[in-house]
DNA sequence: CGTATCATTGACGTCGGTCAATTCGTGTGG
DNA sequence: CCACACGAATTGACCGACGTCAATGATACG
């Protein structure tokens, strides 16, 4: 079930999943009528205050989730009280597909800000699935694509010092926010996050994530003040964070690509 | 397009996708009926030397992979040469959904061990679909498990201290083998790495991984042998790696379930 | 029996964690 | 408008887990 939220009356006028760009966004497979599609399956939309929950730890929502305005954050609580974040939900994102399959979800959804959302019911999605067969498709696509963001956080989390593991991670959320690759430097975003939350998404200390913004600040990388990110030089930042333009491939969020000898042979 | 293997006339004897135990498989939500529908939209079945790669990195391979035999790696190579895998495949299991939607994949799978792999090309997957919409509900199933994974692995690797994440990591590995947790005391199973995999796996060094394991040996919790693993001391190996059996869902596998203040209230 | 690969061990350095203190910022009540 | 409170940000001192480098030993295979 979803946490205590405000129940508002959908607004029909409101296009659900729409996405703030509209050119290869995270909503790539599915064109307006596809969403037209969707909506109809919808079951309820639901405002939600910063913090409330959308499902808790071990909760079987089942239920798909869908964010129309605000950020949501995928957390999982461990055994000694650290707090991992998984994964930040965008406006026009799905929230995972793992709601949906009615099984008990490993991690926790909560409001970053006030958020709206879309619910479509197990039911009701399956009910889609065997209509439109069509996006059955589109969903095993954004359902992969859910997984393909998750290795690239393993990646980033598990090989790269913090620095780079600071960088990658915010010009992630710059890339999900405007679709494209910073180019103007100076270029301002919104980014609602604590130091803290930082921390827990990338596995290091509060106060290691402060030093590491101060140097980077110093540096001329980067400045975070009040919810949002500059990109002081954004090429730097990228070729720090292990993102290269000329490999970067307009439908996901990867690493520059690299072939290796350890790879191709010898195991 | 698969790298190049033996290209072997599939056996209609051999039943494809079949789970080595019955209950609670990562087959799950595919009844034996699901899994014989399945199997006639397979196009073809390859058996690979270890070593073969199934697709390589920025591969858009455009095909669903089923592991019918053998062990498969899928591992990201980063900027600065280091190799990150990012999970293993075992028999029964399917080889992720992102092959499947024909989008440059950026990472590789590369056979463990000698393997025999099922095909599935995007058309037929999507034949698949349209034609038993029902089962599309099981493959979304399916790719919301690989990203649970793909969770679980990140917080291991981010939280969790060299002795633990070694050991959670074994424990996965038996648990995705057998489908049940470990009881019996000295308890040997398949565990076909070396320590550079389970290095690249975790994010640690080569020598870090062997004085860990030196330690857990000399501790009476496991020990590693010749492509076998031996659980001395399952309930201890449990409890060090994270997880509560008690808390422990049938359906995936998780950490202990835990609560804690600061996800709830503030910020 | 030579060679390549993997496992093992030791010495040493460092990145990032921990602990504790101080400052800043923002919201609140008087 | 100011005083206070409380959380977030910041900084410093210190330390330890893990990485790096280099050498040696064990195994398997042709």
């Amino acid at each position: 079930m979803p946490a205590a939220g405000l129940i508002k009356p959908s607004n029909p006028r409101q296009t659900c999943l729409t996405c703030t760009s509209g050119d290869g966004s995270l909503c790539e497979p599915l064109s307006t009528q596809d969403v037209e599609t969707i909506q109809t399956y919808k079951s309820n939309m639901l405002t939600l205050a910063a913090n409330d929950h959308i499902y808790r730890q071990y909760d079987a929502p089942a239920a798909l989730f869908a964010i129309i305005e605000g950020w949501v954050v995928l957390y999982e609580m461990m055994e000694n009280g650290d707090r991992q974040i998984l994964d930040f939900v965008l406006p026009g994102e799905f929230v995972s597909f793992q709601p949906v399959t009615g099984i008990d979800v490993p991690h926790a959804a909560q409001a970053l800000t006030d958020v709206s959302v879309c619910i479509f019911y197990q039911a009701a999605f399956e009910r889609l699935l065997r209509d439109h067969p069509r996006l059955a498709t589109a969903m095993i696509w954004l359902s992969a694509r859910c997984e393909a963001r998750a290795f690239d956080h393993l990646c980033n989390v598990s090989q790269r010092p913090a620095r780079a593991r600071l960088l990658h991670f915010i010009l992630e959320l710059y890339y999900r926010g405007t679709m494209r690759l910073p180019d103007v430097p100076g270029e301002t975003f919104l980014l609602p996050l604590n130091q803290q939350h930082m921390a827990d998404a990338l596995g290091l200390s509060v106060e290691h994530i402060n030093r590491t913004l101060r140097e980077l600040r110093q540096d001329g990388l980067i400045e975070i003040r009040s919810r949002h990110a500059v990109l002081v030089d954004p090429s730097a930042c990228m070729k720090e964070g292990g993102l290269d333009p000329s490999a970067f491939l307009p439908n996901s969020f990867v690493s520059q690509r690299i072939a290796s000898p350890r790879a191709i042979g010898a195991t």
